[in-house]
DNA sequence: ATAACATTGTTGCAATTGCAACAAATAAGA
DNA sequence: TCTTATTTGTTGCAATTGCAACAATGTTAT
């Protein structure tokens, strides 16, 4: 994963720090720090820590949308955090800049190889955001449940290159992330195994059928 | 709207591109080209003219994905393209040009000031896409078509900053947009017109309930 | 103007889904 | 280890949805 500062060594960072102005902030863990970023053209950058994006819907359940670590970039530009069932919280001690994204496109001392850089790392950053965010609304579209899990299934599958997927988080976050009632998506993974369209141990999911259906 | 090659004058344009070794190719209305994409690698730039992201289902059934006009971006790494229900397809005669991403992110020359513009602006195109994203999946992930219209009607009445709006496709394509059965968003409009929650004329929605629901 | 085509409205019905409630199994904490 | 909390599995049932089929309306081209 791109780091924001990849390839900027120490002191050219701090020299770009400095001279965007960038306010650096250090927090202890479980403090939200949604209200900073609540303004459009606000990046968060992490320096170090760890940050969570949290939702809490109508009846207090909280689910993980985002796990952010060093290098990781957040702002209502890149994930969605008006809704106010949002929130961002560090998990652990955590320092964070905050940077105008106007100010720095339109940065003055743009001829800095260190300032290209960054701006090339961040590209790449939201690039692979972008990515992410195509293949979730590739499953959401699906219209069953079964056809959304398939869907989720054949895209990791490709990803990792092998039949056997690892969720990399529990029923319940999947459910939530796949936008679908977690008991009813329970009962459908039982059908899949039936049918002997996959099997499953834990977190472990084996594709049995040919190919992508 | 941004274009990739703002604040970049003629010349340089041309310099850029010849250092980039950027293919630079013309086509007829009405060609696909897809094939030319396929590799996610590749970044495709329109010059000018006219290209449509086009999803053909099952049924055969056509529906505009995205419209894309000169200055916009292409690629598999914006959008996608990997599902083979999708084309992308000239509409007119349309000149474009491929990248390779890896060249432009390694380029040699990265102190030439036209070339950190034009990553510039591919971050702020590419910054925007994210958010119209961003805006797709909270609609998407609401349970009901009923809340999916509201969140759809809040986030665009929110970024028209009115109560009055204009739906910029047909009713067919708002279905498809919002992943949902047309006859079935058909039949919750006019509970909600019934309900005297929205008013429409046409394509025209007229929001009357409270602020957002 | 009229035919051909595309979009929108409508409805019955079956299938799918969400919801609720609870049991069983796991994991975490004291 | 024992207790408590969290996650997962299960099921009946009502509500929502997709589907299909067709009518009505609107649009385009000749």
């Amino acid at each position: 994963m791109t780091n924001v500062f990849d390839n900027i060594n120490t002191k050219n960072k701090e020299k770009l720090l400095y001279s965007l102005e960038a306010d650096k902030l250090n927090f202890k863990a479980n403090t939200s720090i949604l209200s900073l970023i609540k303004d459009d053209n606000i990046i968060g950058i992490i320096l170090n820590g760890y940050l969570e994006i949290i939702r809490t819907d109508h009846n207090a359940n909280r689910t993980i949308i985002e796990e952010l670590y060093d290098g990781d970039i957040f702002g209502t530009m890149i994930s969605s955090l008006n809704n106010n069932e949002y929130d961002i919280i560090t998990k652990e001690e955590t320092t964070i800049i905050l940077l105008d994204y106007n100010r720095l496109i339109n940065f003055s001392e743009n001829s800095k190889s260190y300032y290209n850089e960054f701006i090339k790392n961040l590209l790449q950053i939201i690039i692979s955001k972008v990515k992410e965010k195509n293949e979730r609304i590739e499953i959401l579209t699906k219209k069953t449940i079964r056809n959304k899990l398939l869907e989720y299934f054949n895209i990791t599958s490709k990803k990792n290159g092998s039949r056997n997927i690892y969720i990399p988080f529990n029923y319940t976050d999947l459910a939530d992330y796949l936008a679908i009632d977690r008991s009813a998506m329970s009962r459908e993974l039982k059908y899949l195994k039936e049918e002997g369209i996959i099997e499953t141990k834990g977190r472990r999911i084996t594709l049995l059928y040919d190919k992508n259906i």
